[in-house]
DNA sequence: CCGAGTATCTCGCTCGACGAGATAATAGAG
DNA sequence: CTCTATTATCTCGTCGAGCGAGATACTCGG
């Protein structure tokens, strides 16, 4: 393996340019770290984004219906409801229609998919809290404020 | 499968797991970013991914055959030859026989892709850095060293 | 209570990825 | 130098996730 290729500057570089490439290699280590948790428990990718997805809205309150879940996946009416029922068929979530509204079929996650989740990523979470415990005010303020701007960023774009 | 999980113990205290959100937010954001890209460019999540690895590599000096392609995304054989294929007949990469192996198959990215790439991708990019421009040494340390550090966990995880 | 609107599901299809195995080139033993 | 083991890539047949089109089920304003 020869690395002849010499090192050039195709970019340009300066100190912010590293913090760029490491949040990317940052993203692409936990893409793939999911993607080890969805292979070993017989899952697909775009599962383990929908599990998140519903934890993520459980957390802040908000019921999901399945067209809310395939809009916030990019998936159509078809595939989603594809998605809907491997996860239902595995026991990750149940489908409940809405009583108000019985077109609706709201997405409830079962504990068991919870135990799941959070038995493979809270080592990972623990360490990266542990890791944050070691900063002062100003500086966990300065992440947030990084991550917060790049989010928005992001967001922005496309 | 039932254990220790008190739901409320499970996202708790602290000012660091918002942060831990707010990464994971931000690599979704990320995540849908690229697919925008792809699907604009008539391509799948799996070609931006390779393109990627492809540029890392070489921003890195290193040559990439198919075998190690393939393997960074996880595909096997069938599947690389298959990406491989998509990519050059969409004019992205071109294959070039090793001279020094004749049995390898070095990936090259076409300046086409890379310049596709800078276009969609460097906005952001150089919100980003902008962004940073705003935080001192010490802050700079600071999501250095966090993005290091999340960066070991996932890698160390699974 | 009818028709427009909305939410979900069904059907048929495409194509990305997989497993198995073929093909081609290299390296080493005798 | 030839035979064999090893390595790198590609071919073939198959599976299944996601798409487009359209069916079905329910709600609500007039």
């Amino acid at each position: 393996m020869s690395e002849t290729i010499p090192e050039k500057d195709m970019q340009p570089q300066g100190p912010e340019l590293d913090i760029v490439h490491l949040l990317r290699a940052v993203t692409v280590e936990l893409g793939l770290l999911s993607g080890r948790f969805a292979s070993r428990n017989h899952m697909h990718p775009t599962d383990v984004r929908a599990l998140i997805a519903l934890m993520d809205a459980a957390r802040a309150g908000e019921e999901t219906t399945a067209g809310r879940l395939g809009a916030a996946l990019g998936l159509n009416s078809a595939g989603t409801t594809a998605l809907v029922d491997r996860l239902e068929r595995a026991g990750h979530v149940r489908r409940v229609r809405s009583e108000r509204d019985r077109r609706r079929v709201v997405i409830e996650v079962e504990e068991q998919a919870v135990a799941l989740g959070w038995a493979f990523f809270g080592p990972l979470i623990g360490r990266t809290a542990e890791l944050l415990r070691g900063y002062d005010e100003r500086e966990l303020a300065a992440i947030r404020g990084f991550l917060e701007g790049v989010r928005e960023a992001a967001a922005g774009e496309g």
